[in-house]
DNA sequence: TACGCGTATTCAGATATGTGGATAAAGAGG
DNA sequence: CCTCTTTATCCACATATCTGAATACGCGTA
């Protein structure tokens, strides 16, 4: 029950559902989730954070960074039909479709690289 | 993207997870929820009207009562993944037994004869 | 070991959301 | 039309959550 909170509690957020959609595109550290959304450091961190504690997104560390990734294993869990449920929809949302068109031109570098 | 924020809100606080799994039980009147989770009249009617603007549940009158229902209907839109995973899970939930439990002997009277 | 880098966390403030109690609203039934 | 019942909404307050800026942290790397 608790997880099951957790769980839709992660996703009622819209820039939430924006870092999952672009992380179900390619795996991405926390400076190019930065640079698809937008947004500051600390938001990024702190929203990949949440989607990890509630078990949809996994994160390895990779060199200098953190790289995080929608965790397939949990399709079999709870959120299975969640995952898919996005992973089916929104696509002709505009918000995300721009996101994706930065993502397409993220780097991986640092946020003192890009402030 | 907002309907799906909305959805998710929605499902994002256990006491609304509770009246769901209630819903899916039978359709129940607002005194009928009230009864079968012990909570007050006014957050009963509050918590219902969340799930049916997000579109999980619809209401009907009949007679003196406002009865509420799973939208089965919805189960081909978004909201259909959700519902099936909902009814699905939870099966040995304490909290939800006991609620079940009440729920079999809630009657459809009003607050004024419960309280 | 010391430095540099990306990331996590803390902080204070703003906003959102939930609640019970009281009251308003809607409508059935006489 | 009037009354009574159920349900919806308003109110004030409490709690939770989000945010940017600053800072702490962890870990490669020299």
């Amino acid at each position: 029950m608790r997880d099951f909170v957790k769980l839709f509690k992660a996703l009622s957020e819209e820039i939430r559902i924006r870092i999952l959609k672009v992380l179900l595109e390619r795996e991405c550290c926390v400076c190019e989730v930065m640079q698809a959304l937008d947004i500051s450091q600390s938001r990024a961190s702190r929203n990949l954070g949440i989607l990890e504690d509630a078990g949809l997104v996994k994160s390895r560390r990779d060199g200098l960074w953190i790289v995080y990734s929608v965790d397939e294993e949990m399709v079999n869990g709870n959120a299975g039909p969640l995952i898919q449920l996005l992973r089916n929809s929104l696509v002709d949302e505009q918000i995300l479709l721009h996101d994706k068109e930065r993502l397409s031109r993220a780097v991986r570098t640092g946020p003192r690289a890009i402030t």
